[in-house]
DNA sequence: TGTACATCAGTGAACGCGCGTTCACTGATGTAC
DNA sequence: TGTACATCAGTGAACGCGCGTTCACTGATGTAC
């Protein structure tokens, strides 16, 4: 088990608690966590040998969570019409009770510290892998090559996180965003699916459907 | 005149000497800033009364440089076929030359401070308006409703700037990089075309291409 | 069951350091008459 | 042209503060025999 408790668990979750829309967690201090847990500053140390080693820590907790989440949608087996909207009400859903984990995400995937970066960076292709395996598995988008999944869900996973940002903080957006996300996937994949078709076709495609409406 | 001039240039430049991959502008700090600029640190509050006042005018320094760039880019009338091309290949070179602004606009964008991150999503969403004119203008896509030109332009903008970071550090990636920005860009556009197409007349449309290939 | 020792989480005091900020002062440039 | 005054960018010294880090110490829990 590779669970927190004591003194350990206790720093983790005031990072947590001290994460908030103005504050990232490369930008917290020793002292300020031991303050906020409860503890004397140097407790810290018998924990963690640095701040980038306690960043990491904060990673793991929040990565552990985040598979819980995944695991409960890949449940939610729905029809391949209404896959994206219900996903994507999932994850933001999730995004909203986990304001911190989201902000700890976005603000040090592109942060300061190289460390967290490539360790945010890996866990982030994790998920866009399961993602693009998902979709193939339930087969939700027929005539697009695998590579070219994995590559949209790549990006479409790194859409939704820097967009959950917005949808935590402004609350008179959430419709409209999670609209604009769910027309941005159809609209990769749909993409995706006539990419390989050449331009007279495509306009012979579109004078046709113009034609019909 | 806009210009800087003096201890306020100084100060300024110091700043954009001072960010690289692993500093970001809010963290920069007044003494380490008036040692880069060789001025004594209270010589900063000739000039700001404080560091976010600082921060927005390293913003509009860089918004003004960006400015030029976006002209020289709107002589490159070129033909429809290749104006995604040559755009990214433009756009890539130019945050090439200019990490510091780069860094500054993917850290504070998701950054700290409220009033750089206002500020700079003014800045983008100018930059979108501006491209979404342009192609509209250009005629560079057709059949697709303005408004979503618009929207599309919006998160168009924001892929290219993050990836601009990979593509400053990773120098073996930017072949690929640039390839995938192209693939991207033209996979929105065409997914928008096919958007309000129906599935039945879009799977259709499908099997014809598969037959002819 | 008792004793001795090791391990471990936590404490309190102290360190040197860089920070933002304030103070009174200087010297150059501009301006009024 | 000269004199007096105001403005302005810049200086050096000093402030109090919070920081990360080290030290020697404590008290509880686990373990060997």
């Amino acid at each position: 088990m590779n669970v927190l408790s004591g003194g350990k668990l206790k720093l983790v979750e005031a990072a947590l608690r001290l994460i908030t829309s103005t504050r990232s967690l490369t930008s917290l201090g020793l002292r300020e966590l031991a303050r906020e847990a409860g503890l004397n500053p140097n407790t810290f140390y018998r924990h963690f040998s640095n701040l980038d080693e306690f960043g990491l820590q904060v990673l793991g907790y929040i990565a552990e969570d985040m598979k819980s989440g995944v695991r409960q949608l890949r449940q939610m087996a729905d029809s391949s019409e209404q896959a994206s909207r219900d996903t994507v009400a999932f994850v933001y859903s999730y995004f909203l009770a986990n304001p911190a984990a989201t902000t700890v995400a976005v603000r040090e995937l592109h942060g300061p510290s190289p460390v967290l970066r490539s360790a945010l960076e890996g866990q982030l292709n994790a998920s866009a892998r399961e993602m693009a395996e998902d979709i193939l598995e339930r087969e939700l988008v027929v005539g697009v090559a695998a590579e070219l999944i994995h590559e949209i869900s790549h990006m479409t996973i790194r859409y939704i996180l820097f967009r959950a940002m917005d949808y935590i903080e402004k609350p008179d957006q959430r419709e409209q965003i999670q609209r604009e996300t769910e027309r941005f996937i159809n609209r990769q994949f749909r993409g995706a699916m006539v990419e390989h078709m050449n331009e007279s076709v495509l306009r012979n495609f579109l004078r046709n459907t113009k034609a019909e409406a």
